[in-house]
RNA sequence: GGGGUGGUAGUUCAGCUGGUUAGAACGCCUGCCUGUCACGCAGGAGGUCGCGAGUUCGAGUCUCGUCCAUCCCGCCA
């Protein structure tokens, strides 16, 4: 014997090829419209909507109680709706049920916020701390059946290539050169710590020495760093890695799965192979490493033209060896005091001095830098730059990758004003990924006064750069990758090191981790390197960022089930909270135990 | 760690140069209503103006501090 009744069909599943059936239907009270001889209800349930119709004089106590959001169960009859009162609306708006049983399962109490469209005004922390509620709207029921659907697409491509799916530890060591990290004390080895994982980088590499050949996780990943619209303590990457490939292995193979995902999930077709673009080109062009290539709107370089200039500031960077790099924005002439101060802002925010200028007018050129620019210079630059009648320059004078990246992020800003004003259409459904390549190996840390790994040190040098590795660091290209989609990076992976000796110069003599340090953090990768290492790469996509694009929202937290606040907490069960001192003695944490007594 | 924005009824907001009883819409409660689908109509209840100090005869409004949310910078190998 059940002790429950099974509902026959769902609240999106009825049409008039119904009629008269006998239906179990149960779900949420959508709505009540109680007209006092006739009542009606939208039952609700995730698939949809249907209509129920009661009778007061029946069911009069039971509405009474009802309020919205009620679970119930019904039993009835479906009917055909009178011609006029069909609901062109609804995909069941054809028929109705008439309502013989009524089962009240639970009456919800007045809601804390509506449910309808006016919830996505109400404030987030109110919707986060009864994030159960806010899941029941349509539009995230809509992002977690998205999010499912992709997961899916990821593992029967990844299965159809070749991959296994394979879970590496959550509890790792302590990686300190990476991102903070969540520590988590060991009750049995007391005094010492696992950290959680801030990606399975080492673990996947050590399968591809076990010889899996091709691995995949949709892996949870944990960092302890400030968080942003687009970060969360704790995310999921889609991490993979290969044996036995090269860069365009691992291009042809994301490029098929993005493209399976955008057709599967959403029915577009992205155009394959994706546009590859070198690192120094990305930042000469558009002052970003993840360029937003919906708009135009680039910057150029006219160093050359104030070499010797009589503005002194301009040609003293010129001289250090330093770059002048200007954004042109057409019909741009007519900005407001505003507009350029919140610019100059952002500019200063970056580390610059301030924001030069020059308004292009016919008669003359509107800017505090006229006084200081000769015939000359003036000539060239509306040559080289092909000026014309309002457009409107901003200018960089300082070391090539911030000239870029201020300009980059002045680029962003003049592109939001430019779309308030509606001159500039910039489109969530336009998708425009790219490759970004042949990043520089290693970033000098001007406060450490050493080299650091651009990315990771287990990154491959270009194979015709290793010699330049011992006389010229700087110019020595790794064999990095990230994939970036309308300034959003959704990705990086690269060709790693396979070989225990190219890794030990790297870590010793080109990072300058003492020997000792190396061997306590690095020294099993070492070690089984030096076992039969298969030559392998792969990389990482941000799953979260991923559903976040497709769904057309920027924040990853409309795509996350149970999401953190930027303080990272929990809000509906208020995580993290404190524990009981017996838990911190357990735990051999007495000092602290101590503190809180 | 730094900067921006916001916090007034259950919700979203208004509240002018400080002024007497802090408003609207939706929601909620009561009653009426047989074709609604954002049902309608009539009536009603509901406020520590985030919190704490200060200025003032008087503070939702001004000042300082603080908490929370959010966006950004730093940070995220």
């Amino acid at each position: 014997m059940r002790e429950f009744c099974k509902r026959t069909h769902n609240c999106g599943a009825l049409n008039k090829s119904h009629e008269a059936q006998e239906v179990v239907l149960m779900g949420w009270v959508q709505s009540l419209r109680d007209h006092g001889g006739l009542c009606f209800i939208d039952l609700r349930d995730r698939e949809g909507i249907t209509q129920l119709v009661l009778d007061p004089q029946r069911f009069g106590n039971q509405i009474a109680e009802l309020k919205p959001e009620s679970v119930i169960e019904i039993h009835g009859t479906v009917t055909l709706r009178p011609a006029e009162t069909i609901n062109s609306n609804l995909p069941t708006g054809e028929i109705e049920v008439q309502v013989k049983d009524l089962i009240i399962h639970n009456i919800c109490q007045t809601l804390p916020f509506p449910l309808d469209e006016k919830a996505e005004k109400v404030s987030e922390d109110l919707r986060l701390t009864y994030r159960y509620l806010d899941l029941r709207r349509k539009p995230n029921q809509e992002r977690l059946r998205l999010r499912h659907r992709a997961a899916n697409v990821i593992r029967n491509y990844l299965d159809e290539h070749g991959f296994f799916e394979i879970e590496t530890p959550s509890l790792f060591k302590s990686t300190p050169e990476g991102a903070r990290e969540f520590l988590v004390p060991s009750r049995l080895n007391p005094g010492q710590c696992y950290a959680l994982t801030q990606s399975p980088q080492q673990y996947k590499q050590m399968l591809m020495v076990a010889g899996v050949e091709r691995y995949f996780s949709l892996a949870k990943c944990f960092r302890d760093e400030d968080l942003r619209a687009d970060r969360q303590p704790e995310f999921t990457q889609i991490d993979m890695e290969l044996s036995f490939i090269d860069r365009e292995d691992i291009y042809e193979l994301i490029e098929g799965l993005i493209a399976k995902l955008w057709k599967t999930c959403l029915g577009i077709e992205i155009k394959t192979p994706l546009l590859r673009m070198p690192f120094v080109e990305a930042m000469n062009r558009f002052g970003s490493d993840k360029p937003d290539m919906r708009f135009g709107i680039e910057i150029q370089d006219v160093t050359q033209i104030f070499k010797g200039s009589q503005f002194k500031v301009f040609a003293s960077v010129v001289e250090k060896g330093d770059v002048i790099k200007v954004l042109k924005v057409e019909n741009f002439a007519d900005m407001t005091a505003g507009e350029l101060a919140s610019l100059e802002q952002t500019a200063k925010h970056m580390g610059a001095k301030g924001l030069a200028f020059i308004k292009v007018k016919a008669d003359e050129w509107k800017s505090p830098l006229t006084k200081f620019l000769s015939e000359n210079e003036k000539q060239a630059l509306t040559q080289q730059l092909q000026l014309k009648e309002n457009d409107c320059l901003f200018f960089m004078a300082d070391r090539w990758e911030k000239a870029c990246n201020i300009l980059g992020k002045v680029r962003l800003e003049v592109a939001e004003i430019l779309k308030k004003r509606g001159v500039l259409t910039v489109s969530d459904q336009d998708y425009k990924f790219l490759w970004v390549v042949d990043f520089p190996l290693l970033t000098y840390d001007e406060e450490q006064k050493k080299f650091v790994a651009t990315h990771h040190p287990f990154t491959s040098p270009v194979r015709e750069d290793i010699p330049l590795l011992k006389t010229d660091p700087h110019h020595v290209r790794g064999q990095h990758y990230d994939l970036v989609l309308n300034g959003i990076e959704l990705g990086g992976g690269s060709i790693r090191i396979h070989s225990t000796e190219l890794q030990r110069f790297i870590f010793e003599k080109i990072l300058n981790i003492p020997q000792n340090i190396v061997e306590d953090r690095f020294g099993y990768m070492l070690k089984a390197f030096s076992f039969g290492a298969p030559p392998h790469g792969g990389i990482a996509l941000g799953f979260d960022r991923l559903v976040a694009l497709m769904a057309g929202t920027h924040s990853i937290r409309d795509v996350i089930a149970f999401p953190k606040t930027q303080k990272g907490q929990d809000l509906m069960s208020m995580s993290p909270g404190c524990v009981e001192p017996k838990q911190l003695r357990d735990l051999g944490l007495q000092y602290i135990s101590e503190l809180i007594r």
